[in-house]
DNA sequence: TCAGTATCGCAACTGGAAGTTGCGTTATCT
DNA sequence: AGATAACGCAACTTCCAGTTGCGATACTGA
């Protein structure tokens, strides 16, 4: 039984570990946004990170738990949250971000293995909660800014707002599917502002319908 | 050779094989609903229709056209479209049996088959948009009777009034995933409308933005 | 009713990918 | 330089897709 910290205990991963798992990752990374989540094997993986296909089962459990540590690397990252001064500017420059970002490896990547409907693996499954509760938060101060601004109605819900521009834009991503240019991303930023002025996404157990 | 007509024709499927088509059809898309379409094995779906794997395998070529045929029978189904002379109700009305047939049998099975997101047969890509083509036909009249009520703004177009609505709706469900009652249904229905109204919806190639 | 034929059940097979095990080899740290 | 953790390799098991050959069965038409 060894505990962090304890000096007889040895790192798990040091010198060549590292590079390893680096290139694992990222060849895993690679995999799925090439040929998504369903058709990523193991042994393609393996081959593509100049690895063997033991020492990724020694590594990782199984083929759940290495592409979730693939992607909750990239889960994380930061995304910047615009402050021109004006909603309709910065929504349109979230709206633009997200559409990049799913035309990315990276995007590809995460969006294959979150979108696979309810039958996904309980790790999966947390990690995309985790995921999207974080970018909402993320950029949800770009929505109290503008309520701050006047811009927006007062009781307006930040996630509600950042969750109507991006529904139509996932929607022709993934079930539709239709490519999206800039009008389909526009109108997607007019619809959630035109859905938010008309007091469509307030809270309305606090606040009285004041039409 | 023989050709459709020819008298030394036998019909492929009579007697005995209807019934045991469909029995495995119903067995398909029960086992669609409960597993979804990437765990969907051939030989549970014979199990449960109490037949061999061989004979699915001697009148479906392969997995993919097997679901293809299941869900296909159920594509086809009419859904009614609501006439009460108010573009809310109707609409709000639309938007209920959608949530009503995501949570059915039928609706996960089919769900759970199209959204595969890039990475599915090709049979299963082109029958995914025919079924949304054919979707939003059948119910762009209530949106073209409510413009020409007024209700809705001239140039205004019913499928992307459509889209507007059942997007949230297909976000919760599939992407994010959240629970949708009522209130979300009615957010997405009064959000669609919002946009319409406010002529985000519009065909801006024909009509100026007479704002 | 009865023969003829299409359909079905069954068992045994190939092939690919997940995941495992034992052992020899290499790189890393002290 | 030597101990040791990590890796490469080959050989397995298991599961499922999809195939084949043959014997059994149920439907059809006379």
């Amino acid at each position: 039984m060894t505990c962090p910290g304890d000096p007889t205990e040895r790192r798990p991963t040091i010198g060549r570990g590292k590079k390893v798992r680096d290139a694992v990752l990222a060849a895993t990374l690679a995999e799925l946004a090439d040929v998504g989540y369903a058709a990523l094997t193991v042994e393609s993986v393996a081959g593509r990170a100049g690895v063997h296909k033991t020492t990724i089962y020694r590594r990782w459990p199984d083929r759940d738990a290495l592409v979730v540590d693939a992607v909750s690397e990239h889960v994380r990252t930061e995304v910047p949250a615009p402050d021109t001064g004006s909603i309709d500017v910065d929504l349109r420059e979230l709206a633009r971000g997200l559409v990049r970002w799913m035309h990315s490896p990276i995007g590809k990547a995460i969006l294959s293995t979150m979108v696979c409907g309810e039958a996904c693996a309980p790790e999966v499954e947390q990690g995309r909660r985790d995921f999207y509760r974080l970018r909402f938060a993320q950029v949800a101060p770009v929505i109290q800014r503008a309520i701050a601004r006047g811009e927006l109605p007062p009781g307006t819900i930040p996630s509600e707002v950042i969750k109507t521009m991006a529904a139509p834009i996932f929607f022709r991503m993934l079930v539709l599917p239709e490519p999206i240019d800039d009008a389909v991303t526009d109108r997607a930023v007019e619809t959630a502002l035109a859905a938010a002025r008309a007091g469509v996404l307030r809270d309305r157990s606090c606040c009285p319908p004041g039409e």
